[in-house]
DNA sequence: CCTTAGTATTGACGATTGTCGATATCATGG
DNA sequence: CCATGATATCGACAATCGTCAATACTAAGG
């Protein structure tokens, strides 16, 4: 992707910036939401521990245990997670599978970048 | 609210990464209340504001009307935004100007960072 | 079928948050 | 001093959030 020259462009389109005055109301919301999916402990925890992987996924039963949470609670941050759009879930069989989205992060990372 | 010593001081102390897994429970708890500082749609205009000031900074005089909050809630919003370490303030006689902490900002973007 | 096990949902609870009106604090200019 | 105006704090309220126990759902294996 050639992405020096259309960097500008993207970031005008595509993903507005706390810094690129004057951020209009809906696209404050849209970003603040964003950032509430990032605004607890246990959910970044999750979304390191998902993105550390080898494999780039990880099975949901094996998130509970270094959370120091109850399941029904991991499975909650999860299902946030997911209505964020920062992971990604597939299930199979029994076991449901999760990874990171890393555009997602990427664009709320952009979202701060200085102009 | 002391830390416990920890032996790899730059990288913990610096900027703990999502994507740095694992991600220790004291450090995810500091870059949650970082994210929580931006959760807020008032907040994020509230920035987007301030940085766009062409002189960096602007009295809170001129914070209130375009937001269409009350006067207390502005105010209520700087505080946070202020004891997040987002902005910095300075009173001049009767009046307090704002300039964004362009540091902070970026600390969180890099906690965003791909590795 | 029935049991087992991984995951999601429900219901409840205390804690926190965003908001505003009322009021306090503070600096300035008569 | 006092009056004015900018800012911060207080008190209250509804709404949302994080949490867990209990339970429902679902797929796999006898």
């Amino acid at each position: 992707m050639a992405k020096t020259k259309v960097a500008r462009l993207d970031a005008v389109e595509c993903c507005p910036s706390v810094l690129s005055a004057p951020l209009a109301e809906s696209e404050a919301t849209e970003l603040a939401s964003g950032f509430a999916a990032l605004a607890d402990p246990v959910r970044l925890r999750l979304l390191s521990l998902i993105a550390g992987q080898e494999a780039g996924e990880v099975c949901a039963c094996e998130l509970v245990e270094p959370l120091d949470r109850s399941q029904p609670t991991v499975s909650h941050h999860l299902k946030m997670l997911f209505e964020a759009g920062l992971v990604q879930r597939e299930k199979r069989g029994t076991w449901v599978w999760y990874r990171v989205v890393p555009e997602r992060l990427e664009a709320l990372r952009r979202g701060l970048e200085a102009s």
